[in-house]
DNA sequence: GTCTGGCGCTACAAAATCCGTAGCAAAAAT
DNA sequence: ATTTTTGCTACGGATTTTGTAGCGCCAGAC
């Protein structure tokens, strides 16, 4: 094999991985699943809490993490994390301590 | 108070996280660190491990990650994480696993 | 009744972003 | 010197995000 090539990858990188972060790589993707931590949020107030965000672009995250099963609406009472939203959040979690110490 | 009325977030998401979310939630921002794992890769190597990434929008992120400080480019040698790269990695490091068990 | 006010959600055009393809200049390998 | 590899750019079109306005529905107050 010459000398100045790169291999490809040994262990690529897996579909699912790759699913996730093709969706968490959308704007305000994450930020509404870390919104949702506490008590559940309804439309208007996940849209305060995330600050300057359309209500088209809500909607449409809100309508993708749901049919990734990571969020619900309870009628009456807001939109919550699932049983699989609350482990992607406790995993992400760090990131707030990460961010406070690495970024200015 | 009015009963209907939901109070806004009582402990507020905090600025740091806020940007970091923003920069994360760019395509492919995410990814490129994670491709960045393991030895480094150079701008085609890691654009063939992204797997369809224009070169623009690559060059766009690479920039970014850079002027975030958590990727670098070794002349001669690729791109690969800093420290807080690596710092970065190890805490996103668990969603390959929940991944796999959440993600159908 | 009707009048609020909050609810989830939609319409639509402008702006920003992303994509795909082609290719460049410099450095390195041959 | 010729070829190959490198990081990176140009550019037009497709997609996504933004900003503003407002809809239909429903529960409670009058």
């Amino acid at each position: 094999m010459p000398k100045g090539i790169q291999t490809i990858r040994e262990t690529p990188t897996s579909a699912t991985l790759a699913l996730a972060l093709d969706h968490f790589g959308r704007r305000w993707a994450m930020r509404v699943i870390w919104e949702l931590r506490g008590e559940p949020l309804n439309f208007r107030a996940l849209r305060a809490a995330c600050g300057g965000i359309s209500p088209s672009v809500m909607q449409a995250r809100l309508h993708q993490l749901r049919e990734l099963g990571l969020i619900e609406l309870i009628p009456g009472l807001g939109y919550r994390h699932t049983a699989a939203g609350q482990q992607l959040f406790r995993v992400v979690a760090p990131l707030a301590d990460w961010a406070d110490k690495y970024l200015k």
